[in-house]
DNA sequence: AAGTGTTGCTAACGTGTGTTAGTTGTTTTA
DNA sequence: TAAAACAACTAACACACGTTAGCAACACTT
């Protein structure tokens, strides 16, 4: 009888949750199926309600654990004591890494949320309304000091974090720059802009 | 019995076409149905099938017509003779306007090309490929002249063109700013940077 | 070694899907 | 106005889906 291999300190809906992940993101989560899902865990589909409680569950969980990572940086930042400017480019750092590392859930909380049920699907478009406004809040701040040009500041968070989803394209490269020159080329162009001076 | 009504010069598919990509922009297109699709057109599911051949043809339609469109626009900037900067500024404010009046139909060649079926995936998969490095290469060419920094072109490429799918968000935002002001907005951040000098 | 909870299996249900067949009604053509 | 072409309808099929019920095998505690 095939059993869900665990490590310590990962449980077996960990491992159905991270395997998710990377099956929505592939297939979208309504392409996705339950028997995909458990052909990729090496187990029966019905196998799987026996750690989860449905698959939007499984939806719900990389939203909002993602959501949430987000929510407490901007948090850290908020208070931290340096220029608008440095807020931004670190908040941006933070999504490019998470992007990098965590692709998958990041992918899948940004492209299939829609598919969630509410009442988690009103939560989740407030949280990130919330988090929109708080991004543009730092850029306003960074305009009113000079540090940042005159530009609409909720038509920059939406070009900032739009860009950051492409990391899908590069994940997907086969000739990929490494991570840290991806990173720095996108800075550079997100903070800096295209002009050479 | 309900007709499809049509205009002149609009034949009763393309009423459907229209239909479909405006449910598969709010559904996605696993999730939107054929009996959905008829409901929004105003007509029995199986009627559909005097007009078309498939659900999967609505979606080949679609992702090709864009395609067109945005390889026509470079076919178009290539020959030119203007700065790469002129041209990349072109290609961008191309792209803005075709998704701010098409916007459904360019979200869901974007989002949705995915659930295309062999062989037509490849086929435009290669099409997108071969397109983001003809607008790279316009970059590159930049960076030769010193008109644009040293960047990674590729990164670039993928940072524009993501983020101008952003747009998204401001056609669902209820306090939008005018089309023309969302345009310079983007044209100033994506070429010009953030920074203030 | 026995007992207990955990994790797997098979079988199946009900529902929604894309699509086809066959027919009836409507518009266009001759 | 009759015939031909078109576009709608109803009914149904075959299939894939998420999920549940009931039972068997395993792992851990005592």
């Amino acid at each position: 009888m095939a059993r869900i291999k665990t490590e310590k300190n990962i449980s077996r809906k960990d491992v159905i949750v991270t395997k998710a992940a990377a099956l929505f993101r592939e297939k979208g989560f309504k392409a996705a199926s339950m028997r995909d899902l458990a052909e990729a865990v090496g187990v029966e589909a019905a196998s799987l309600y026996n750690h989860i409680k449905s698959k939007t569950e499984l939806l719900h969980e990389l939203c909002f654990s993602v959501a949430n990572r987000f929510l407490h940086k901007i948090d850290e930042i908020e208070t931290e004591q340096i220029s608008s400017i440095q807020k931004v480019e670190k908040l941006l750092r933070f999504h490019i890494n998470e992007m990098i590392n965590h692709y998958e859930e990041v992918y899948v909380s940004d492209r299939e949320w829609k598919h969630l049920a509410d009442p988690y699907l009103s939560n989740f478009q407030n949280q990130r309304r919330i988090y929109r406004k708080r991004f543009a809040a730092i850029i306003e701040t960074g305009i009113r000091n000079k540090e940042i040009k005159k530009i609409d500041a909720p038509t920059a968070v939406l070009i900032m974090l739009h860009a950051i989803s492409g990391i899908e394209s590069w994940h997907r490269s086969t000739q990929k720059i490494s991570a840290e020159e991806l990173e720095e080329n996108m800075i550079t162009i997100l903070v800096g802009g295209l002009i050479h001076r």
